[in-house]
DNA sequence: CATAAAATCCCTCAAAAGCGGGATGCAGCA
DNA sequence: TGCTGCATCCCGCTTTTGAGGGATTTTATG
């Protein structure tokens, strides 16, 4: 019983790429593939894969969101992330909302078949190089964890707002604000607040 | 006599999608492929094709750059930027450079085979949503261009360094990074530090 | 209900950024 | 030769931040 692959990507040659590469395998059926998180879900109702490649960015959704949708409704899948290398920050939030594995665009044909082989057994399965960022990255002990005040916090800083605005903007005093700020730089290791915005950015926080 | 391809992209996925797309088409005959601009330049000095396909995100340097040196060695080929949708800043930076066309990776094959065709007669070709981006958002009015200085000084900003350790680390007063800091401020029409850093990641500057 | 985490607020003081000027030297160019 | 853009440097003054604290109230959660 060959298994079934199913791929949402919004890069055509993406897809293509992967249909090709799986052209030549043995045992893997490819029964489709979608361009949105709506119409990947729209087929998901007719027909289930045991395999699902989601890329993370998609134009209606986030995959992370459609991820947590996929394994509520249908438990049984099992969801491989695919991004590129500089969205490793993602891959923590995937693995939390039920995927079971990530690969990075430049994995070849063995690559992905380890990884389907993988996970079809119920295990993990993480790109070596995401696997290293992972690591490298501290992702693993978890990204630092920001408190809904703090990213609010953060948003708004890096719109321009001095802590004054924000306050006015927040209705709490300035000076907790500055207290948030502190907490900011801390967790995100930052020097000041330039260094704190580019960090954010690097970890897609903003 | 066909028109040779070669293509630069560090995603295996990617190179896999268009020689796939492609080997089904008369008239093209893929040459290569490498997934870093070094390996790339190494490839060209033995040979040249026709049209070469670049990604813009290579894992040792911009392809923005790398256009610029293969259109100085090699003018004669055609160079056609490829990236992903949320990366069109770049566009305009890399038609400045001497790229011909741009494609976005969820092009099918034909319109890859209608970009090959447009720029090998040396007209221009852009993804039909690159190019509407491009209207949308004003690049082709050119985003604010950066002096060196000014790009030095934005990076040393962004690390989290502060006015005089910018003028030691630059051999130069703390004032005239003021200068510097002042005029990225009014160029880039950031507010302030958090905003300005923003701003550059927005636009891929960083 | 106890406890921890989060959110709130306050203080001081030094350092840094931001604002609004002005000014000089130098290179490329019409 | 005069113009323009770039890079360099300086002044005074205000606002904002960053680095130390300390403290209270809310809100989850076992």
């Amino acid at each position: 019983m060959a298994i079934t692959l199913f791929i949402v990507d919004d890069h055509y040659m993406v897809v293509e790429g992967i249909r090709s590469l799986m052209q030549a395998e043995q045992g893997i059926e490819w029964i489709g593939h979608a361009s949105t998180a709506a119409s990947c879900l729209a087929f998901l109702q007719s027909r289930q894969p045991d395999v699902l490649l989601m890329d993370i960015n998609l134009p209606d959704q986030s995959g992370i969101d459609l991820c947590q949708q996929v394994k509520t409704l249908y438990p049984q899948v099992f969801v491989i992330g695919l991004s590129t290398f500089n969205q490793v920050s993602f891959i923590q939030k995937m693995l939390d909302n039920g995927a079971s594995g990530y690969l990075l665009k430049n994995a070849g044909s063995s690559e992905i078949m380890q990884a389907i082989d993988t996970v079809m057994h119920g295990r993990q399965f993480l790109s070596i190089e995401a696997a290293s960022v992972v690591r490298q990255s501290g992702l693993a002990a978890g990204q630092p964890v920001l408190t809904r005040r703090e990213k609010e916090v953060l948003q708004l800083i890096a719109e321009g707002l001095t802590n004054t605005e924000i306050a006015d903007r927040l209705y709490i005093s300035a000076s907790t604000v500055d207290t948030h700020r502190k907490n900011l730089l801390q967790k995100l290791q930052a020097k000041n607040t330039a260094a704190l915005v580019k960090i954010a950015m690097d970890h897609q926080m903003l």
